[in-house]
DNA sequence: ATTTCGATCTCGTTT
DNA sequence: AAACGAGGTCGAAAT
């Protein structure tokens, strides 16, 4: 688990002509390093969408795996970006530093011009990524299949994923008069939407086992707004509070 | 538009003791500075889910405005990260340097424990991110307010974003026959949740109009997948072909 | 490669 | 605050 091996030594470049920043970048780049560069910078982006950044003070980050992300000093979201599998690319143009990521299918361009470059630094990272997380909706899932009772008294889970016209239904039994019953999971507090994705379930199904005994819809998650509420009621659904995390 | 004054200095501190980078990196946060630092840490996270991450090499982001982000040297998603509006904070703990960011409601806090931090790096930044960002469902929502004959001919917009009891419609009009028309916008190749979305609008709409005449259901997007296809015609809804640009 | 859906979704807007 | 929906969503799993 532990990553062995020495830390890897950084190297920086404070400062730098656009010349050297290009020739230092354009080697971490070759390397496979993770670069960061600081600095003063205007953005571009076309691709599935189109974006102009005016100039401002930036952190890129460039990495091995072709990801690039340019971030200000507010916001967890980069205000620009390119996804994986991107080819990392540096230049000298008028004078000035400019990094671009491109990829294709779909065709994407991120251009970063510098005006100054503050900072530039360059890592080989080794890690070894294995985190485990709990409180997801498959925790939920293994709660109630580990007591299906959590659910109501005399409930068999028949299976998980069943697959409908409709898409996968989470869990698929049937009470303890044998009817049949439609469970869909969700690891937090939830809206309409959940109410007309249990809704397309419960048609699905109805259509498919061609019977008139009528098929239940049971919402699971930690609790349902008004208006999920609303139309729980409507749609003669039922709601059973429970949270992914035993310990609440 | 573009940053006035000065590029900001930024200040490093390489292969540290962990004293040193505690009071760099402490002093960097009291002057609501951008702070990252690259080493060897493990990383536990406890809040709205829980996860842990053996010791590796990586990439910590520390914003002024409390978010926290940590990154490895793959993906475009942060490994571990905690949103704007967190405390963070920092201090030697048996002998290492140990981030935290925390915040409340909900209770959430990123412990990053370092084992050795090979550059600690801060700026000040002076960013004004004022983007401009073409070809969103608004940039759709335009193209047929100011041209209905790209829905169909003798379309009459009513209103945007009226409401009803499921939810805001995105165009709510009527035809040259005078019959209700609602139309779902997407500005991507849609699935079966949207066709889930449009019926509940009509629905709605069917009901607080309590008249026995249609309402008519119509999606727009560039196009639809096959399964959504088969919900589309099973309701009877209607699919018009558009895209957000004009260029294509 | 495409489809589908969860996510510590994030982000903005509105109530 | 909570609720609601968009997103260049991202990412993983299934087909």
């Amino acid at each position: 688990m532990t990553a062995e091996g020495p830390t890897p030594t950084p190297r920086t470049l404070a400062d730098p002509s656009a010349t050297a920043a290009a020739s230092f970048v354009t080697d971490a780049i070759d390397r496979d390093a993770l670069v960061t560069c600081f600095g003063r910078c205007a953005i571009e982006y076309e691709g599935r969408a189109a974006s102009k950044l005016a100039s401002g003070d930036r952190h890129v980050m460039l990495k091995p795996d072709g990801t690039a992300l340019v971030h200000t000093d507010e916001g967890q979201k980069p205000v620009n970006w390119q996804p994986p599998g991107c080819e990392h690319g540096c230049r000298v143009d008028d004078g000035s530093l400019v990094i671009e990521s491109v990829r294709t299918s779909p065709d994407e361009r991120l251009t970063v011009s510098f005006s100054n470059v503050a900072l530039v630094a360059t890592f080989d990272p080794a890690d070894d990524k294995s985190i485990e997380l709990v409180g997801t909706e498959a925790d939920l899932k293994r709660r109630i299949l580990a007591d299906p009772e959590l659910l109501e008294a005399g409930f068999t889970p028949l299976a998980t994923e069943r697959n409908t016209p409709a898409g996968s239904v989470d869990i698929y039994g049937e009470d303890d008069e044998g009817r049949t019953v439609v469970v869909e999971l969700k690891r937090r507090r939830v809206g309409p939407n959940a109410v007309g994705q249990l809704n397309r379930y419960v048609e699905a199904l109805e259509r498919e086992l061609h019977v008139d005994a009528e098929v239940r819809g049971i919402l699971v998650a930690p609790s349902v707004t008004e208006r999920a509420t609303a139309l729980l009621a409507e749609e003669g659904f039922e709601f059973v509070p429970l949270t992914p995390r035993e310990d609440d």
